[in-house]
RNA sequence: GGCGGCGUAGCUCAGUUGGUUAGAGCAUGCGGCUCAUAUCCGCAGUGUCGUAGGUUCGACUCCUACCGCCGCCA
């Protein structure tokens, strides 16, 4: 039995809507998810995501919309899932922090690192910005102590918190991160990380004085503090599977295997906090960290101080299930920085998916229908001919090359491009296989021989061939476009097991298919801006 | 300040260890087909490969400087 995986995004901070730079990390660890099922088995894969509803600005925003902060974020939350579900993000975990049971796992892990002799309490002073929720040195503020995001005073503040000695870790995360047993790619993140570990690391407050902010969970050993954000959420991850599964065996078994889908912005605290928290608690590290670029618009950060959000709702119900899947995973070079547009969008639908992905199943289903009244009477198979000259063996070749002997070919290309993150790479090897196909619909003319009745067996081999083409690209496209796969299927009225099948082992003479509809209609461009 | 990346056709980008006429997709123009969502197929391009030097028989590919953009660290 194939081990078992675990699959993370990051946990969103919901003082705000999801935008589409959200939606983007969960639908790349979605494709990448549902390639894994395919491949271990449903039950081997846990894929988890959630919101992260502790600290200062959650508890302001609630305020500022007159809730409390349970409240508020009892709303946001489910903003968040609803979001991931209309993009048919298949979650098996949905966590809150604010869950009575990761609020106890938390606790939990507190006293083991406790236990273990890695925190400690102590008194310090610094220059603290409220705005930011932290403290700056001297170094870092601009002239007159302002703090460099605000533009504000900071203030003196002494006080007692606790912190975690992550220094004492370092060395072994570094050396881990070097030798990849700890895999942070693509690489340039991995130098980045290496880069952040070189110099010893100052310990790291875990902790603030309810006197200041009571918003979160508080500490099991010190009822005058709660958790500091970011520690609490970092055990998102763990908390939900680890209770329901059993801390010890989720740690042996699927913890080690476990993948996180993060953006660029939060590299530091996966690659050097995440790692030292979990061993300051005495336990095993996950397995890799994928980083993600960001998801810019019409060549801007998205960002909510310019205006630009974009919610990612609006684009799944204006152009259709699976096409903001699409876009961003054919578009986006997965770990740098993308670019996002509804002209880039509409450009993109119009060529992949009405003229190539669409007309193609509407060509071949409209030709099985009108020659044959949806039936097929021969065995899909095409002729392999490598020195093939003419034009009819050149195309048929090509074609045939894309599922390789074994019919298996596209599928293998797709789950290897995947495996190395390159969601752009293995859409493209699916639509040279779609640009073969429509090669091979010209080369052979299956039209122009329907018109000579002796040729029919001819026409039929022919058809069957397409069909089964098509039924293959729609099983090697399901990770990316679930929605549309399954249309596909139900044209070609063939079963969730026979949509797996190799090419040439599933559509058989006697099967009967549906006819045509239209899978994605062309679109206007919008008008220039 | 330290480290690193990027700058190739109108647009988005590929260009492997330096080697014959620098590639793909989109957009553009022309031709063909008509099964199909005015779709599909073929052909045609266009580029001083950021600038200036250098190494080499030969550099987009290596070296140096400079210009421009960006990231990380401090």
């Amino acid at each position: 039995m194939a081990e078992p995986i675990h699959l993370t995004t990051a946990i969103f901070y919901c003082n705000g809507t999801p935008h589409v730079g959200s939606a983007y990390e969960a639908l790349a660890a979605d494709v990448f998810a549902r390639c894994q099922r395919r491949r271990r088995g449903r039950a081997q894969v846990s894929f988890l995501s959630g919101t992260d509803e502790h600290g200062d600005k959650i508890r302001r925003a609630a305020i500022a919309e007159g809730l409390t902060p349970k409240a508020y974020t009892d709303k946001m939350s489910v903003l968040f899932r609803d979001a991931f579900a209309g993009l048919n993000i298949d979650l098996d975990y949905w966590v809150r922090t604010t869950d009575a049971v990761h609020e106890k796992f938390v606790q939990q892990m507190l006293l083991a690192t406790r236990a273990q002799g890695n925190i400690e309490f102590k008194e310090y002073e610094g220059l603290y910005c409220v705005g930011c929720e932290r403290f700056y040195t001297e170094k870092e503020l601009l002239p007159g102590n302002l703090c460099p995001t605000h533009n504000t005073p900071v203030e003196l503040i002494r006080e007692s918190n606790y912190f975690l000695k992550i220094d004492r870790f370092r060395e072994q995360v570094r050396d881990l991160i070097k030798r990849d047993q700890l895999l942070i790619r693509p690489e340039r993140y991995k130098n980045e990380a290496l880069n952040m570990l070189a110099e010893p690391l100052s310990d790291l407050c875990i902790s603030r004085p309810k006197a200041r902010m009571d918003w979160g969970i508080e500490l099991p050993f010190d009822g005058n503090y709660v958790t500091y954000v970011w520690y609490d959420a970092f055990w998102a991850y763990v908390s939900e599977p680890a209770s329901r599964l059993g801390l010890d065996e989720f740690m042996r078994d699927r913890w080690p295997h476990t993948e996180h889908f993060i953006g660029k912005d939060i590299l530091k605290t996966h690659a050097v906090y995440w790692p030292a928290i979990l061993m300051a608690a005495g336990l095993p590290l996950f397995r890799s960290l994928n980083v993600h670029g960001w998801l810019n618009f019409g060549g801007s950060r998205m960002s909510k101080s310019s205006g630009n959000v974009r919610d990612p709702v609006t684009y799944e119900q204006a152009f259709g299930p699976d096409v903001l899947r699409y876009f961003v995973m054919r578009e986006v070079v997965y770990g740098l920085d993308g670019d996002f547009s509804e002209e880039r969008l509409t450009d993109r639908y119009n060529a992949d998916l009405a003229n190539d992905l669409g007309n193609f199943t509407s060509r071949v289903l409209a030709m099985a229908q009108r020659y044959f009244n949806g039936e097929i009477t021969q065995v899909p198979k095409l002729e392999s001919a490598a020195d093939a000259t003419d034009l009819i063996g050149t195309a048929a070749h090509k074609l045939s090359a894309c599922f390789g002997v074994d019919g298996a070919a596209l599928d293998r290309k797709v789950i290897a491009a995947v495996d190395n993150l390159d969601f752009k790479g293995a859409l493209e090897t699916i639509w040279q296989t779609l640009d073969a196909a429509n090669k091979y619909i010209v080369a052979t003319a299956p039209f122009s021989l329907a018109k000579d009745p002796e040729k029919m067996p001819q026409v039929a081999q022919i058809l069957a061939n397409l069909l089964e083409a098509l039924r293959v690209i729609a099983d090697a496209l399901e990770p990316f476009m679930p929605v549309t796969a399954r249309k596909i299927f139900a044209m070609l009225k063939v079963d969730d097991a026979t949509a797996r099948l190799p090419y040439g082992e599933g559509l058989k003479p006697g099967h009967q298919v549906n006819p045509p509809v239209a899978l994605f209609p062309r679109r206007e461009k919008p008008a220039a801006a």
